[in-house]
DNA sequence: ATGGTGGAAGGTCCA
């Protein structure tokens, strides 16, 4: 089975996308992220056009908004209102492993990473800290958290962890508080598992820099976590990296990640 | 040090 997690930056507007995005991963559950599509809008027939019969999605308008496509059927879970905002930024689903699979789409946090100077800041540190409280709280289980999760943890996610160190994405405190969230629930960093952390890896290249690919300027926001008990079925890892060269990209490109049922 | 681009809107806010 393939998962793939994608910050689609509009679905509407990237349907075409998505559609080359399947052709090139042929994935079994494509988790989204950054829909901005409100649920009575959501284009449910164009996404079963291309394979996807079943569909679990939370949306707004104009912001957030998260989706589970899948060929096979998919078993809602517990969707939970994170930090009181009610802004769909969470989904989920049993698959029919039986494992679960999180979509996170936790807050960028805004420009100044100060708590206190900054809301949305604020707000990101802190569901971070919700989210590590979450699965903390919970018995171990096969167990999937997949999304775009704002925070590159490690050296090598950004292009300059020095040049980043008071860049909201890499600052130290978020940085700590997403490794305590791993710990908590004995996360598995899958991406690493396949590229080692003394390895350049990026998910995300901003719109402001023109000449992308560059000066490849990139971070690692995009994640895929399991837990402990699923790393012997791990396969392999794909970032598609080409898809931020593409005609009219995201500014996230896909990750995907197989497993052995 | 600054501003750079893109999306949803049809103001600005958010990233």
């Amino acid at each position: 089975m393939r998962i793939a997690t994608w910050n689609i930056n509009s679905l509407r507007l990237r349907m075409p996308t998505l559609q080359n995005v399947v052709a090139a991963l042929k994935p079994d559950v494509v988790c989204l992220q950054e829909t901005k599509v409100p649920d009575e809008l959501f284009p449910v027939d164009d996404v079963r056009a291309l394979g996807f019969e079943h569909i679990l999605f939370a949306g707004m308008k104009g912001y957030n908004g998260v989706a589970i496509l899948s060929k096979a059927p998919l078993t809602p879970i517990d969707r939970r209102d994170w930090c009181e905002k009610g802004d769909c930024r969470h989904i989920a689903a049993i698959l029919p492993s039986g494992a679960e699979l999180h979509n996170f789409y936790i807050p960028a946090g805004g420009d100044i990473p100060d708590p206190v100077l900054n809301d949305k800041f604020a707000h990101k540190l802190r569901f971070v800290d919700e989210l590590a409280d979450w699965f903390r709280g919970k018995a171990q289980a096969e167990r999937i958290l997949v999304g775009d999760l704002n925070i590159a943890p490690l050296e090598e996610d950004v292009w300059s962890h020095k040049q980043l160190l008071k860049v909201v994405s890499h600052t130290p405190v978020e940085v700590e508080k997403l490794i305590a969230a791993m710990k908590a629930h004995d996360w598995v960093d899958v991406l690493r598992e396949f590229v080692p952390p003394d390895q350049k890896l990026y998910t995300w290249w901003s719109y402001r820099n023109r000449i992308w690919p560059g000066n490849d300027r990139g971070r690692r926001l995009d994640h895929v976590w399991v837990t402990p008990s699923l790393r012997p079925a791990l396969a392999g890892a794909t970032v598609l990296r080409e898809a931020r060269g593409w005609d009219k990209p995201s500014d996230h490109v896909p990750v995907a990640v197989d497993f052995n049922f």
